[in-house]
DNA sequence: TAGTAATTGATACTAAGTCTCATTAGGTTA
DNA sequence: TAACCTAATGAGACTTAGTATCAATTACTA
């Protein structure tokens, strides 16, 4: 679980407390290698940790992405908001449409193709979305199989 | 309006009937250049068609976001559940966090990023979208002078 | 170990969007 | 041009997702 210890810390580090129901949340998400939503969480928190209620689980899957340490994405459509847990600084998603795995891509060609662009149209960059959906080599296998 | 032509033909040609609401709902929509949510659509037609209702915008919304006529795009929040007219075929977006101004951007140079980053992973593109975000030349400028 | 401020659960509430269904009206055909 | 058929509509009930409030609790600090 060195995911959960190292949101844990970043808790800490930043100030805020580490309490119960915090733990139980972070453990739930950490470590997941497919995209969730909150509806997922709550599902999970319903049978893992019942006592922790539905404000607590949104509060604090807004206090994780206000520390980076999940981030959205948005699938199918773009109606559902989704989350994954982030890994490294900043990096954009291969979202499986099928299976909801998410593959991490290291960022350095997105961010140069980003400032080129932006120069080109004089905007001064805050922040870039990007997201690649699609099927994942496993899908693709299993789907082939039918 | 030129935009307002072009969507009603094209869902006339797509099979779909030219029915008053949908008229009152192009024009509104048609030729803005900012990105706008379903709630400020939804006040428009309070003053501008009052008689439209409230179904009725979401399922036009709906219908020309599956025509590829408008786009999702983000808001400040994270969430994508903004709108903006398409002007071409696939394209990207550059949103003005101050006044929500949309430049668009020729995809080119990101298909062909998307594709390589795509097969470095053995993923089968289905889609995928980018979007950045910042301060547009006006509002930097305007955001100077204070 | 006590103090205190952050955090919590319960619950009421709001916002955003969807569904249902009886009615209306666009487009087609005669 | 009228009549027909079915897509589209409005009204409003409903669902879903998230927020606000507030008294009670509890993690950290000294």
């Amino acid at each position: 679980m060195l995911t959960t210890r190292r949101m844990v810390q970043a808790l800490s580090q930043q100030g805020y407390r580490v309490t119960g129901p915090r733990r139980a949340l972070v453990r739930l998400i950490a470590d997941r290698k497919v995209r969730f939503t909150a509806a997922d969480l709550e599902e999970d928190v319903a049978s893992a940790a019942p006592a922790v209620g539905r404000a607590t689980v949104f509060r604090t899957l807004e206090l994780l992405l206000s520390l980076g340490l999940v981030e959205r994405v948005h699938t199918e459509g773009g109606r559902r908001d989704a989350y994954v847990v982030a890994e490294g600084l900043h990096h954009h998603h291969l979202v499986c449409s099928q299976c909801g795995v998410v593959t991490e891509v290291m960022g350095c060609m997105v961010d140069d193709l980003v400032s080129s662009l932006a120069q080109a149209a004089d905007f001064q960059v805050e922040g870039h979305w990007m997201e690649i959906v699609g099927l994942c080599s496993r899908c693709r296998e299993a789907a082939s199989l039918e």
